[in-house]
DNA sequence: CGACTCACTTTCAAAATTAAAGTGACTATG
DNA sequence: CATAGTCACTTTAATTTTGAAAGTGAGTCG
């Protein structure tokens, strides 16, 4: 679990999870971590979103401030470091999943099937019909 | 479905899904419209978390724009509008449930059932330990 | 040395959010 | 009939967040 370091807005957990979650590139990172092999600060922003480097950096403090992330060193002089998702941040997959099935559905996006470890389904160009 | 009135940032369903419903408010609104029995804009905006008019206003349009949400006037001179998910926001719903098990089990959120229609566990009131 | 890489941080303009006040169409009260 | 109140917004102005670009520091490569 984590420490409380934001107060919330409310009681519900909804409005709790929106707080830390509910933006536009916070579980575009835990996509990234979680399916497609990135884990350095170089592949995360070389997603084919081109989140800004700023955003990314403070959306790695807030992932790792939460616990949802961790990173470690993967060399010395200069450190370098490799992000991974926690025990906890993978308790985001379901979440994930969700997500990615409510927008193929619903917005024509792709569907990536993690077991397959690739997409499965197209998407429309510019959305459904 | 939906007109793309939207260009999406990309091809992944999670980033069309955060393009259209990544931010604070909007799954909040869909949270009272789904369980909460809230209708009218004045019971929107007087929930626990405090939505700003305008802010309740550009949501409200938006999601009618994506057809997740419609609205019906209830009376004339003035006219005053209820608002209800169509079915296609009805399909939120499983997208609610999920986010509010996380939020629940890692931020000590509260936990509604809709079968039951009440909070059936309660909300740690600044998070997890 | 000079060019390049990686992981950031800083800067600054533009966009989004917030809080408060204002508007328009009425209804109810004195 | 004038005043107060309700509802559903819109407008305004200050603050915060975002987005794009440039800059920084530690180091490697040729």
């Amino acid at each position: 679990m984590t420490q409380p370091q934001t107060k919330y807005r409310s009681r519900c957990s909804i409005a709790r999870t929106l707080d830390v979650l509910g933006d536009k590139w916070t579980l575009l990172v835990v996509r990234d971590l979680m399916w497609h092999g990135k884990h350095t600060f170089q592949e995360l922003q070389a997603s084919e979103e081109h989140i800004a480097a700023n955003l990314l950096s403070e959306r790695l403090k807030r992932l790792m401030a939460l616990g949802l992330v961790a990173r470690e060193a993967y060399q010395d002089r200069p450190v370098r470091y490799r992000y991974a998702l926690t025990e906890e941040g993978r308790s985001l997959e379901a979440l994930l999943l969700q997500i990615m099935g409510w927008g193929h559905a619903h917005l024509g996006g792709g569907l990536y099937d993690p077991q397959a470890g690739r997409t499965v389904a197209d998407a429309t160009p510019d959305g459904p019909l």
